[in-house]
DNA sequence: ACTCCACCTGTTATCGATAACAATGGAGAT
DNA sequence: ATCTCCATTGTTATCGATAACAGGTGGAGT
């Protein structure tokens, strides 16, 4: 392995004039200067990144802590934050806590020394023991307000998004409305089950909620919709709490001779791309996930340049209706 | 910041027995360990991993190079080298090249001294320039065949998969089969394209192919659809270079009133999650990207272990098709 | 001709942790 | 009681690069 040793040593200098030269440092001639580039160009030099963080006291390196790679929702956010942080001559080291909050406190300290700040989406919203480890290095929460600490962050109003869709649908004539809920270890799902609540109460005084089970996983839509189709339960409307299970839901439903967005009326969250291909399309809830990530990471830039972000500073997005064909009779 | 020199004068030892104690060495005595680990806690000190991987001469991290973050194969991709990597206690450090081959070496460059091993998906398949810049670092490339040097890689069989869809198509009747290309620089758009004009030839001797322009991005298979609605040109069947063209393509051909899967039928390329999902079933090549990401980091992990892999331990997946409504008239 | 001062280059300490080597102390054997 | 040996702990060099400081050389000014 070449260091910077080597090339020094290859074009008769010292390390120092070594690695001025190479950083760009204008007190160098340009002579000597163009013997070290031609002897790190010689021997293939490449600067040891992990060596040269240690001593500038930095990384040029964001770390992303989420709780699964996959899937369009981490894949935008991911998006949005390579956008900014890659005009700026960021890296991402990108940690995955597999959903376990034990890992989320394990992943943040494998980046200790790797990263200049951390962006972190925290699996349930139990942002609380992770203040303790971040103690020391710029943060921003992802899609999670800070408790107790005092980090900033940038989340999404799943509160009023849900509002939003419940509201739609009653503007649309339901009247029994059917909520597929998330895993209740999401925060996420409990707001948007918390808004879907409030308006049929205040809409809708006398029928109560009918709230079925699901796992923002795919087959839960159709589990539910068959739990829907062997009772006698009535329901005109089923607003799931993603995407996902919305599809799989509305599939199975018209399997069964179900006439979506006239008949039965059908709403997710999200706005996954699939959203818009579907037959009918489906109406949902979008919000600017780019975005999520890319504010996030700029509050990180800002933060990295010294300034100092509190949970003040924190920005919710507020999410938009998508109508589409499975909530209007129109086609 | 607490280094590992606080903790060792706090729990009144030298740094070496603190290190020892802390890295779990058998050879330090149950009492001192529980003093330093007392110490440590109460200091909240986490290890620095750049100076740790600095003299460990490893960093237990993997580097993964794309061009490009986002959407459904990559994400799925990441997702299969995390499924190894994770249980091996290795991270991971993503670097995007943003689809530039510039941007790739400098991203290379970027990763020396912070990861232990290298996985790279090359632009366009041009993997020539990058073997002089991972010459000494255990490198895998993701779907792209080395072409002068020696480097080990994961690849899917692209000419295969269009093999199989195009014969499919003519089994199921068509005989004026149109293609829609993918963008020329990039080697897998052309490896379907040659499977597409070889199946043709073997076939259907007579007629020659029928090649639209294309980018695999979604507005392609709208405007390939406008063009073919337009002319008088005759055709039964449209195999497009990737389910997003494909999808898009179908949904402007239905609104033109065209029956898909009897008069004309339509075929992609990856089986995205939308293929399933929209109506008719999108007939495609499906490919276990997961898998396409979980062998490469098997072998990488191999590399990292000592063993030499070459060229020869390259690994071809061959493709499978899965067939759907958009080829079969039964629904 | 001498001094002084830019300007460039060289030497060495440093970042935080680990590894190699050195040293210490106590127990058991003779 | 003394010696040996092993178990444990301490001291210091090292990883690769940068930064602070030191040194040296040439030209300009008097």
């Amino acid at each position: 392995m070449v260091t910077i040793r080597d090339v020094a040593k290859a074009a008769g200098v010292s390390v120092a004039t070594a690695s001025r030269a190479l950083n760009g440092m204008s007190v160098v001639t340009a002579k000597t200067r163009e013997k070290i580039e031609a002897a790190a160009a010689e021997l293939n030099y490449v600067p040891h990144s992990g060596a040269r963080s240690l001593t500038r006291r930095k990384t040029d390196t964001i770390g992303v802590i989420l709780p699964d790679l996959f899937g369009e929702f981490f894949s935008e956010i991911v998006r949005g934050i390579d956008m900014v942080t890659h005009g700026a001559g960021k890296n991402l080291l990108l940690g995955n806590m597999h959903g376990s909050s034990d890992e989320t406190a394990q992943a943040i300290r494998a980046m200790r020394g790797r990263v200049d700040g951390l962006l972190v989406m925290p699996p349930n919203s139990r942002a609380d023991n992770i203040g303790a480890v971040t103690r020391d290095i710029p943060t921003v929460l992802l899609n999670a307000h800070s408790s107790d600490d005092n980090t900033p962050f940038v989340a999404v109003d799943n509160y009023a998004g849900a509002r939003l869709v419940t509201e739609h649908l009653i503007d649309r004539g339901a009247t029994n409305i059917v909520h597929i809920a998330g895993p209740a270890s999401n925060r996420d799902a409990r707001e948007r089950q918390r808004g879907y609540c409030d308006v049929l109460a205040e809409r809708l005084g006398e029928s109560s909620p009918l709230i079925l089970p699901g796992d923002f996983r795919e087959n839960a839509g159709s589990k539910a919709a068959r739990l829907l189709l062997n009772s006698d339960i009535p329901f005109d409307a089923v607003f799931a709490g993603n995407d996902i299970m919305a599809v799989d839901l509305m599939s199975e439903l018209r399997a069964a001779g179900r006439n979506i967005g006239e008949e039965l009326l059908i709403a997710g969250f999200d706005d996954i791309p699939l959203a818009r291909y579907v037959t009918p399309g489906l109406t949902t809830v979008h919000s600017d996930i780019t975005r999520l990530g890319s504010t996030a990471a700029l509050m990180m830039l800002r933060m990295m340049k010294g300034e100092h972000l509190t949970r003040d500073d924190g920005l919710i997005i507020e999410p938009t209706l998508a109508v589409r064909g499975s909530t209007t009779a129109s086609r």
